[in-house]
This record gives C-alpha cells, sequence and structure tokens, in this order.
DNA sequence: GGACCTAGTCGAATCGATTCGCCGAACCGA
DNA sequence: TCGGTTCGGCGAATCGATTCGACTAGGTCC
C-alpha cells in the first residue's frame, strides 16, 4: 500500500495525495474527502523510511545508556523514563542504545548512517569518548552531565560538589565532626564518571572549610555492598557519627549494617546524600536528601535537544539544577559514639 | 558522502561499491582496497534510510514496555534489559514505545509505517489490543507474557499459576493452614492482566486441593503500599502465617510491617513468592522465590522475533517457563499466632 | 482588456542505497 | 575455432515518499 495505490484509487495524482496529508498546499475540501476514504479504506500509513530518506530527518532521537549488564539505578530508570515520555509528547520515537563494553558497535550504529536526528547521552565521564566522537562527526547532541569541557556541548546535570558540601555543612551543624563520602562503585569512578569526583571535591572542600575529618570511600551500587560496607567503615573509624553520600542505591544496605551494629538513625548515626525523590521517600526511614528531579531533567534534556536539532548553529545552553535538600528521618544532632 | 561520492572518488561505479561493501557479488582485492581507502578518508556511512527503504527491513524491532509514568519493577527491568543486550548483539537497533495511557500514538508510529521489523510485547492482559492489532495489520512480535488464547501468538511467559501453587504448597508442607494472596497493583488485575489472573487461579487450586483457608488481596507495587497493605492484612485476619506473593515491589514494605507488629521471618511469619532472582537476593532476610530468569526471557524472545521475521509463516513457539524455587530466607515451620 | 494573483492539480526530479540484466575479456574443453 | 563459464564491472531500474516548476481556471485591480 503506497502513495501511488492510493493516487490511483482516488484518481489524483501522487503529490496531491502528499499536499492533502501534509498539508503544505491546498487541496480542494472535496479531493480531500476522497483522498481521506480511501486511505481509511486500505489503512494505509507513510513509509517511514522513504519520509526519512527525502525529508533528510528520521523523528527518532538516540538514548545511550550504561551498558545493560550494569543494572540501572533508580536514577538512571527515572531519566530513561522522562526522556521517552518526553519525547512521546514531541512525536518522536526513541532508540536505545547500550554503550560502552562491548556494544561500541551499538552506539556507532546509532549515531551513523543518519539513523537518528540527535542524540540524549546518559552516564558521563569528565573525559568522555563518546563525546569526543559525537563532535568530532555525529548528530547535535545533549548531555545528561557534562565532562571536565562542559563549554563544547549542551547538557542538563545535578551540581554535585554543591550539594555534597551542602550535606557536609548540614551535618557539620548538627555537630558532626566526623564523616564518610559514600561514592559509587569504585570502577566508575576510577574511570572518571563526573558525578563522583565532583561530590568528592564538594565533599573535601566543606570538610576544609568546616575544619572537620572526613573519609573517602567507594561502594558499588547495590544494598549489599552497602551493608559490607559500612560494615567495614564503622570497624575501621569508630569516630564516624554521620555519611554523606551519592549512592543510592547502597543506602539500603546501610541502614542494615548500621542496625547490626546497635546504632539507630537518626538517634547514633546520620545519613544525607543525593537520591532520585521517590527512592529516597521509599527507603525506610525515609532518606534526608538533595531530590534529583529525574523527571524533570528528561524532559529538559529532550527540550533542549529538539532546539538543537532545529538550530544546530543555536548557542548551547547548560542547565544546572541545585535542588533543596528534603530533611527526613535520617540526620539527627550528634551524638559521640561509644 | 552517498554512495555515489565514494564511487567518484575511487573511479568505479556506485554498483560497484555496493557489491564491495555487501559482498554479494565478486570484486576484485585491488578494486576493493581503493573503495575501503575512500571510505576510511571520507568516514562514509551508508544511509540507514535509503537502504531500509530499498532492502524493505530497517534492522529494527520494537520494544513495548509499560507506560513510563508507571514505575517499572525490577523483574520488567531486566527484560528490557535483555531485550536491548540480545539485540545488540543480533546487530539489531531497539526502538522503545510506551504503550498504554495517552501512549497510544506511539505505539501506532511504532509499528506503522515499517518502522521495525518486528516487536516485542511486554505486559499482556489476557484481552489485548495492543495483540489484536498487531495480529490484524502490523508486523511479526512476540510477546512476553500471554493473551488468553495463547495459541495465535508467540510468547514466553512465566507459569504463575503454576508456581504459586507451588508456594502455597510449600508453605502447606510447613505446616501453615492460612494464607494470603499479595497481588500486583488492583488497576493492573482489574484490567485482566494475565499474571494477576494466573496467580490467583493457581493459589485458589491449591487451597482447594490442600484443604486450606485463603485470603486475596491486591497492593500497589511499592514499598510503602506493601507495609499498609500488610498491616491491614494482619490485623483484619490474625489468623494469618503465611504469605505468597507476586509483588515484589511491595516485599520490603511487608517485612517493615511485620517489624512493626512484632513478627519475626521466618520465625514467625512466612513468606514465599516469585521474584527476579537479583531482587529476590537483595532483600533482607533474602525472599524464598521461584526465580523468574528475567536476562534469559527477554534473549529468548529476541531469539523467537528474529525466527519469525526470518519466516512469518514459521509456526508459533511458546516457552512457559517453570523455574524452581530458591530456599532463601523467608520461609519457615508454621507457629500460631497469639 | 491585459497584468497579476490564487487555488487546485499534475508530472517529473530527487533522496541514497540495492539489484537485475548485460557486456567484454579471459579461460577451458572438445 | 567454437560454444560455454566465470570474473569483474557498469548502467539503469527500483524502493516510496516529498517537493519544485508549470499549467489551468477563475477572480481582482487598474
Amino acid at each position: 500500500m503506497n502513495i501511488g495505490e492510493i493516487a490511483k484509487r482516488a484518481g489524483v495524482s501522487r503529490s496531491t495525495v502528499s499536499y492533502a496529508l501534509t498539508g503544505k498546499r491546498p487541496v480542494s475540501e472535496e479531493t480531500k474527502r476522497r483522498i481521506q476514504a480511501v486511505i481509511d479504506e486500505l489503512d494505509y500509513r507513510p513509509n517511514a523510511a522513504a519520509r526519512a530518506l527525502k525529508e533528510g530527518r528520521t523523528r527518532t532521537i538516540g538514548l545511550v545508556i550504561p551498558p545493560a549488564s550494569q543494572r540501572l539505578t533508580d536514577m538512571q530508570l527515572g531519566f530513561v523514563a522522562s526522556v521517552v515520555d518526553a519525547a512521546a509528547r514531541a512525536d518522536l520515537d526513541v532508540l536505545l542504545s547500550p554503550s560502552g563494553g562491548e556494544h561500541d558497535r551499538s552506539f556507532e550504529r546509532v549515531i551513523t548512517g543518519r539513523r537518528v536526528d540527535g542524540v540524549i547521552l546518559m552516564e558521563i565521564r569528565l573525559e568522555d569518548d563518546r563525546v569526543t566522537r559525537l563532535l568530532q562527526s555525529g548528530p547535535p547532541f545533549v548531555g545528561i552531565g557534562r565532562t571536565r569541557r562542559p563549554e563544547d556541548m549542551s547538557w542538563v546535570d545535578i551540581d554535585y560538589e554543591t550539594l555534597i558540601a551542602k550535606c557536609v555543612h548540614h551535618l557539620a551543624d548538627l555537630g558532626h565532626r566526623h564523616l564518610a563520602l559514600v561514592n559509587r562503585n569504585a570502577e566508575l569512578v576510577a574511570a572518571g564518571y563526573g558525578p563522583g569526583h565532583r561530590a568528592q571535591a564538594g565533599f573535601d572542600r566543606a570538610i576544609a572549610e568546616r575544619g572537620l575529618h572526613g573519609v573517602r570511600v567507594c561502594c558499588a551500587d547495590d544494598a549489599q555492598a552497602g551493608q559490607t560496607c559500612l560494615r567495614q567503615l564503622l570497624a575501621d573509624h569508630p569516630e564516624l557519627t554521620a555519611i554523606a553520600t551519592i549512592n543510592e542505591a547502597a543506602v539500603s544496605g546501610m541502614y542494615r549494617a548500621l542496625a547490626e551494629t546497635g546504632l539507630t538513625v537518626p538517634g547514633d548515626f546520620s545519613i544525607a546524600g543525593v537520591a532520585a525523590q521517590h527512592w529516597a521517600e521509599n527507603l525506610h526511614p525515609p532518606l534526608t536528601a538533595a531530590d534529583v528531579p529525574a523527571g524533570e531533567m528528561g524532559a529538559r534534556a529532550v527540550e533542549l535537544l529538539i532546539q538543537r536539532i532545529a538550530d544546530p548553529a543555536t548557542p548551547h545552553r547548560h542547565l544546572l539544577l541545585t535542588p533543596p535538600i528534603s530533611l527526613r528521618g535520617t540526620t539527627g544532632p550528634a551524638r559521640p559514639r561509644a
């Protein structure tokens, strides 16, 4: 069922059918009705490939996610969901590509051969090959996260540095003097994962400003790891009374480690962090945290990308979010540990 | 940079370039080298739309997920991850489409206009419009889950009915006489969500076979809801000593409700269910459950789909999985409640 | 009444690949 | 030497849409 068939049955030319469908030139009401009738009868839909070929755009965006082998955090899942949602709202399709690991072919396929009009990149490193690749020859793109040289690209990001510093200040205000930062998994941080490094910087800065003592550790992104990690930490540093963290997936495990050590939250021990709102609220007790508005970020990323696609020459735009810290149930006045 | 440009610079015809690339006709080594040199220099990649138009296939599959507004369960996330992974391995791209709610346009766009070679459908209802739509006029598809009339389509599914029955038998063997089934959220079940209904059927059957007493409730898919739901259930039915469930997201909340009521698991109360292995293991205590092999299911679904695409006339294939129940920490001998 | 616009339509070119038919040269066996 | 193959390559048709130029009929303006 191609446009020619429709044209023949409606007794008009192919161009007239096209104009009737797109409205780019006037077509008489009578003709439109005849064409529409045939279309309805045959359940005709224009061929996407043919249209893409002629128009030079695909009405599709690529979403590059961390490798599928690695489980998505709740926050990342929030990004994906909101990107898909916002794209659907703008009548755009989303092509998913796991990148990293063995999936570079997939990434290459997606950004290559004009398969997509633009790309949204998640989990960006300070030095990121994919960004380099896209800048050098690729479709317009927007990052959720930014590299070390952030002027060269458009992005939406969370100000982890400031947020973690705020957490430290909040804990310091409550009298805590010995804090630990629980980061994401070591490989990620070692690979130059931006939030990991910026959180460290913010932690160090705030610790220094307030004259506190700080410890930094990495921890794999799951509850199990959170438990063993914090168990070790409590043993090694009996003076600790509070933790700042960006590792939402590990928090419930940390709760367990505290419970098994006989420490109550927030009575004996405080935790503050950065996490997806939904996640922070569903923990038990609910986590005092800067609520990452994952839903909004995905939507804004799509917005920026649509602008870039419409006019690639437009200057880059940056959105650095610093959501306020929601005080929930996990921070309280310091009480020295036995 | 189209194929004509390459041909000109290599001093050959466009068809020769094409044959050199695909190997569908012999091309001399010398010519191949010249062509490849030009391609490398210009970083040429064939235009996906043009190729799709001529070949009549897109090397892309559609993945229809539940609406983005609704959070994915860990199991669903496992399906998505493994489908994406398996597709990437087969050099297929994945087009994501949220369906249901207000996103029917997205679904329609994806299955229409030859945008994809095939579709994988998640979260299938007993009576499912999308299945009807695809059967009537749409690309080949495979379900993760099945409808009431499962012979008409290819699918991969979990045998919830048998598995929940097994859970009940296991609990009955331990001496439990009063059991509850905690189902997924009420809207989903009311809408005819297959696993929800089949779990009920299996529960009822096993309860009857063993002459037990059973209660069935629905519960929203999050920890918060699990907590309030079980709290209510314990109050209304003081005789209950065990639960069977397919609502993995609610389990951690159920633990909290039990703890606040002063019941220990598995000392005072037992829970058995069906859940993604990763999730069951990461709960605390780890859940005794039939481990849904989400990773395998996604991969098998892709396999089936690839076969269907290659030969749509091939008879439908069905994969009904009944993974064994892994005994972890949440079931023990019945002890009557005060 | 001629110049000029507008609505409505058609035909043909175009996007960038694949693929079919054909052709010349070389080679082989009888 | 002739018919038949194979190799290597070319040219043109094709996939299914969009879009530009051109044309007709009718209306407006001076």
